[in-house]
DNA sequence: TTTCGTCTCCTACCGGGGTAGGAGGCGCCG
DNA sequence: CGGCGCCTCCTACCCCGGTAGGAGACGAAA
C-alpha cells in the first residue's frame, strides 16, 4: 500500500485528488495540507511514502517544504503536481529534491501511475517537462568544445589561449613563439572566423 | 498493436526480446536486424511503429542508424536499449533523436512498459540515466546567467555588451553615450571583476 | 545642507591590438 | 625538381583599448 500526502491549497483539486486515489487499491491518501507549513508538520508526523505537491501556495511554498520535508526523512518521495511547468518552477523544484514533475492537465492515469512509479523509485515526469529536460541536458553537452575546422594545428593552438582571455604576449611565452607570430596567426584567425575583434573571436571559438 | 523492430547484434538478444514481446497481446515483433545498415533498410520497409536499438553493432551503429531513421520517418519511436549507459552513448543518441534510453540490465516489465510508453508518445528513461539528466539539466542550469553583483545599473549594461564582443564604440552608440564613459565604465568593471583585459572580461560576464 | 554615489564627459598618454607587406625555412606532393 | 602551404619572424604604422586624473550634474540619504 503506498502512503501518499496530498498538498494543494486548492481543496477542490484535493478533493478530486483524494477520491482518485481512493478508487485505487493500492494507494492510501494519509493526510492533506493546503500550505507548505503545514505540509512539513503532516509529513514529519504521517511519514508518508509520496508526497503531491503543489508549488504556488500561500505562506511557504512548495519549493521550500519539500527541502524542509526531504531535509527531515531524505527516503520520502515528492512528486510535483502543478499547472506552471517552466523552468522558474521546474529548476528550482528539482534542486529542493523533487523526484518528479507532473503538470495539472495531464490524464488522471498519468497521475496515479505517476505516485506508483514515484514510490517505486522511478521518477515520473510530464513529455512536456521531460523533452524541455532533454533538450537542456542535450544542449549544455553539445556546447562544450567546438573546434572550428578550417584551421591549422597551430592556429587552433592560438585560438584556444584567445579564448582563455591571455594576451598576445602570453600566448607567445605559452607557445614560445615571438608576439609578432601570434599577432599574425590572430590577424588569420580574425579574417577565417569573421570576427571584427579579439573578444568575438574568443566568443566564437567557444561556440558562442 | 504496437508494431515493433528489433535491432541488435546478439541474436540471443533479439531472441530474449522478441520472446518477450510474443507473449504480450498488445505488442507484435514484425522484424529485427543484426547491424545498422539492415536497420535502416527494414525500418523503411516494414515501417514499424517503435524501434528497439542497440547502440555498439558492427558496420552502421545504432546512433546513425536512428538518424537516419528518422530522417526517413520522423514520426518512428526509436527506444535505444543499450548496456552502456555513459554520457558518450546517452548524448549522442539523443542528439540523433531516439525518444527514450533503457539499459540492459532492467527488468523486463520496464522494457515492456518502455515499448507501450515510446509508442504513446512518452519518453521512457531508465532511472539511472534520468538521474544523470536531470542532473546536468539542473547543473546547466544553475551556472547559466551568474550575474556578477556590485555592478551598478549602467555597469551591468555595459558588461553585456561587452561579453557581445562589441568595441568601445559600439556600445557607446548602443548606450547613446560617449566612448570615453563606456572607458570609465570598463575600467571600473576590470577593476571589481580582478580581469586584466577585455577578453576575460567579456568571459566572466559569461559565467566563464 | 552636506555628503555620497552614480553617471556623464573631458584631456593626455601609453601600450597593446591589429593591419599591411614582405621574407626565410621547412616539409609535402606532383 | 618546383611549387605550395604552414610556421616563423620582421618593420612600420594606426588606432583602439586601457590608465590617470579631474570635473560637472543629479538624486538619495544623512
Amino acid at each position: 500500500m503506498i502512503r501518499v500526502l496530498l498538498v494543494d491549497d486548492q481543496h477542490l483539486i484535493r478533493a478530486g485528488l483524494r477520491m482518485l486515489c481512493d478508487a485505487q487499491p493500492d494507494i492510501e491518501v494519509v493526510g492533506e495540507a493546503d500550505n507548505g507549513r503545514e505540509a512539513i508538520a503532516r509529513a514529519a508526523r504521517l511519514r508518508p511514502d509520496v508526497v503531491v505537491m503543489d508549488l504556488r501556495m500561500p505562506g511557504v511554498d512548495g519549493i521550500t517544504a519539500t527541502s524542509r520535508i526531504l531535509a527531515d526523512r531524505p527516503g520520502t518521495r515528492v512528486l510535483v503536481l502543478t499547472t506552471f511547468g517552466d523552468d522558474d518552477h521546474l529548476y528550482p523544484a528539482l534542486t529542493a529534491g523533487a523526484c518528479g514533475f507532473l503538470l495539472k492537465d495531464a490524464p488522471p492515469t498519468d497521475l496515479l501511475d505517476g505516485i506508483r512509479r514515484a514510490a517505486a523509485g522511478d521518477s515520473p515526469f510530464s513529455q512536456e517537462v521531460l523533452r524541455r529536460l532533454v533538450q537542456r541536458a542535450v544542449h549544455a553537452r553539445a556546447e562544450a568544445p567546438p573546434p572550428v575546422d578550417g584551421l591549422t594545428t597551430r592556429e587552433q593552438e592560438v585560438l584556444d589561449l584567445v579564448a582563455e582571455g591571455l594576451s598576445n604576449a602570453e600566448i607567445a611565452e605559452r607557445l614560445h613563439i615571438g608576439v609578432t607570430t601570434v599577432k599574425t596567426h590572430i590577424t588569420s584567425l580574425m579574417s577565417k572566423t569573421g570576427s571584427p575583434n579579439r573578444v568575438r573571436l574568443a566568443l566564437v571559438a567557444r561556440g558562442v
